[in-house]
DNA sequence: TATAACTTTGTAATCACTACAAGATAGTTA
DNA sequence: TAACTATCTTGTAGTGATTACAAAGTTATA
């Protein structure tokens, strides 16, 4: 979890993508935390450092950085859309119904092999959301 | 998929919600078909018979139902909520990226007990999500 | 029948996200 | 280096799904 600025571009380069200062900012922020943030946490993380950063530009990068394959949307928040760091081994993904956490999972086994495996149609893609109370959260509860 | 308004009355009143007309057409709406519709599908699938639905009323109702477990919301779309049918066996879902459609998939094995199986997580549920290509849209593109 | 609890309805608001157009930036060619 | 072009960024103004709220209607129970 610790991309450099020069990793971060060589990165893009080799998507196709060009990496302007935002896009480095935007792609670091999603890669250097595995917090998962939405587009608004990832604006309200920067805003500081880049006065004049926009919210469309953190959607207009994220949009870029999804389709060239590097960042990916996950759709398990219901409210917001989340983002990940694309290239890694699949996962899954678990959302604590309290503090509203996101962590990374074990990708059940023989799940990320079926993409391509039901017949007739064509699988690119599977998500797996676990929703539930994370470790913390039931602790505090319980107490 | 042909639950009576006798049969859905009865299901609303063993979950312990008040079943309402405008609630039976909205559970039938979900229940008598496989569409997994959005809150505005139903909407304006009721809409021309009951002049007075308010969309407000879909909105809370969908939720109710929710709460007392007789529906489930599907996170897959992105864009719109959509509900589905809740006492079934477990399933995954498909979305195809061309028409939109929504189709029931088998559960990969070994999915369905997972609820449970993380360490020191408490899962009370488990989506699965696939995308691609339908057969109908695949065979149009290469046709 | 009276009372309380729950539902429906319509309007107004919220909030994530998108459309659009003008201005800024960077890469390319001469 | 200068000019040209393609691409990015920015701000404003939408859009569209969903929620908040309060008044009016309905149902359950005593």
């Amino acid at each position: 979890m610790n991309f450099t600025d020069i990793e971060l571009i060589e990165l893009m380069h080799k998507a196709g993508i060009r990496p302007s200062v935002q896009r480095i900012a935007i792609l670091s922020s999603v890669f250097n935390t595995r917090r998962h943030p939405s587009a608004e946490d990832i604006f309200s993380e920067l805003s500081p450092h880049y006065p004049s950063l926009s919210r469309t530009t953190v959607y207009n990068s994220l949009h870029a950085l999804c389709e060239c394959g590097l960042v990916r949307q996950l759709e398990i928040d219901g409210a917001n859309m989340r983002y990940d760091m694309a290239p890694q081994k699949p996962h899954s993904h678990f959302i604590c119904r309290r503090c509203g956490r996101i962590f990374d999972m074990a990708m059940p086994e023989g799940l990320s092999a079926s993409a391509g495996s039901y017949e007739g149609f064509c699988v690119d893609c599977v998500d797996v959301y676990f929703k539930g109370i994370c470790p913390d959260c039931k602790q505090k509860l319980t107490t």
